[in-house]
DNA sequence: CTAAAACCTGACGCTGACGTCAGAGGCAAA
DNA sequence: TTTGCCTCTGACGTCAGCGTCAGGTTTTAG
């Protein structure tokens, strides 16, 4: 296929496609005429590489673990780099976990109506704020 | 506290100081020199951007939200936005948490000894693949 | 055969969250 | 007072992952 199939495949621009070649992320033939041609396989590995950058993997290191990717090998230093990207989008997880919870908080507060007003605002006898006011209340 | 010490306590830059009140995002007071000082809730509220930037909200996105916490009320705009992020989230943890496994994959497969090569580098009496060879091995 | 669409190789542009440098002033200690 | 660190305001630099334009070839549809 060519690159604006697997562009479209992919979802991805053909920019990108043609970035990721530069990168050596992404490997093409080339017909005679020197356009790209690319395999089934290829929207797969796309993905791949989307899902890194998505990770916050730079182009560095994908570039450094896709060969062991393809050997189907480690050496210690992808085992190292390997684990630490895992480590990484661990605390990544936790850490998004944690500004939902704030997001949330956030989204209670500010749409809970407004907090003690209720009770000034609401018809009928003025009341005091508990706890104030006239001793022994009951 | 000055510019320094809030920096040291929020794990921050001085400069990223500078660039989040250049952004709306984080008040200061000014001493009569002109320095700038901060109140003990700074430390929060930076975090708190700390969060967001890192949850991928933009600068422009926080300093709308931020007023509304500040006020503990809600527009209709913010609440849309604030939903809109916590989708945003949500879906980021999702890709995330795919995206892991993914690693994993990828770790067990590269640091298993080499799938199947094991039984052809292995000393003795060459063996045909499981499943295949003379019927019954067993 | 021809026009449109797709592809090619440079190469510059963009964006956002800061880094960094310059030049000039504060401020606590010895 | 001098030393040394902190802070100030500009203002330019950076970096990555593309977007986009230019100018030219190739492929495809009719």
């Amino acid at each position: 296929m060519r690159i604006g199939d697997l562009a479209a495949r992919a979802a991805v621009s053909v920019r990108a496609l043609r970035y990721y070649e530069e990168q050596g992320l992404l490997a093409s033939t080339r017909s005679v005429s020197g356009q790209r041609l690319y395999t089934e396989t290829a929207v797969e590995r796309v993905t791949l590489i989307q899902s890194l950058y998505g990770a916050g993997l730079s182009s560095r290191t994908i570039a450094d673990l896709l060969p062991c990717v393809d050997a189907q090998v480690s050496t210690p230093e992808s085992r190292a780099v390997l684990a630490a990207e895992r480590e990484r989008i661990d605390r990544q997880i936790a850490e998004l976990t944690l500004t939902r919870a704030k997001l949330d908080a956030i989204i209670e507060q500010t749409s809970r109506p407004h907090p003690r007003c209720d009770y000034v605002t609401e018809p009928g006898p003025a009341r005091t704020a508990p706890g104030s006011g006239s001793p022994a209340g009951r």
